[in-house]
DNA sequence: TACATTAAGTCAGCCTTGTTGACACTCCAA
DNA sequence: TTGGAGTGTCAACAAGGCTGACTTAATGTA
């Protein structure tokens, strides 16, 4: 990518650097977080139902067994989120069409609302971050990322959307 | 920075891209902090507690007051977490000296020793994913994670620590 | 066909970590 | 000397994690 020093000029990131990184995420994440758990606290949820109506969008159909484990809770914890989502009208869940045990959901119109509120939020403020940060920026961000990820999870995740297509 | 099209071609990205970016924002804070949660847990400790660790070790002898501010809570629920710490004999809190009213809050070797222990597993996962995306990645990645942050939040925290030099 | 397994849901109870509100104490500065 | 700031604490509550145990329905298999 035109560094003469290749890769091995991270032996020299410091410690102090890769601490800065780590703050970083932990400042970001806030960030990116405080718009959404502001609109969702008028309306008495939480991050806990914006990551299901989220996924629930990103992966229409998906089951919840599915569900439970992209986002790592138990049974019992989404449960608890989900009834109240369907309860409220923002999440459909239907009978599966082959498996009759299976639950897929779906977002209804209120719900397809509600992720679009949320997500335009976050959107706008990660198109103001790419934005200032210029493209070279970004592709370096999302590459660093998909590198800090569990690659198990993030390929599950991947093609759990492929087969909702 | 050698970009022809310059940051105009922002404009172009895509709202899948964008998207992509909040989710790996999700699934990488997830990667970061899974280790240390494994090992908070045997310790019958939680993320409230690495994180007051954490900034304690970052600006040593800060205040609760600074402390408050920069994690963003509620003084009972800080202190909830800083009592139990100090009890364990992990964090030292000594009156101030010029005002006696404040506490300043420093690590004891207990408390620094469990700092490095979480913060090895987080630095090690991050050096591996600079490593694997690249020098020019890692400079990208920290310029959209600045860009990302409350302007406000960061620049309290930096002089905060410039203070504690 | 009978039985085991799987998907989903539920009940009860526990913990952490966030919240409000109220209050006391110490200390500093005007 | 008095008001306000920094700290600590009590009580009560809620969200959202967890474990364990159990039901129901549907499916797959011996």
């Amino acid at each position: 990518m035109g560094d003469t020093l290749g890769s091995d000029s991270l032996l020299f990131l410091t410690d102090e650097q890769i601490r800065q990184g780590i703050e970083g995420m932990y400042f970001a994440y806030r960030g990116l977080t405080s718009e959404p758990d502001r609109i969702l606290a008028t309306l008495a949820y939480g991050r806990a139902h914006h990551r299901a109506i989220h996924f629930i969008n990103r992966a229409p159909g998906t089951t919840v067994t599915n569900l439970l484990e992209i986002l790592g809770v138990t049974k019992q914890s989404l449960n608890r989120v989900l009834r109240t989502l369907i309860e409220d009208g923002l999440v459909e869940s239907r009978v599966g069409k082959i498996d009759k045990r299976e639950r897929n959901l779906f977002l209804t119109e209120a719900g397809t609302a509600l992720e679009a509120r949320l997500s335009d939020a976050q959107r706008t403020r990660m198109r103001a971050a790419y934005r200032e940060a210029g493209p070279e920026a970004v592709s370096g961000f999302r590459k660093v990322l998909e590198a800090m990820m569990d690659k198990e999870l993030r390929q599950k995740y991947a093609s759990l959307r492929e087969a909702n297509t």
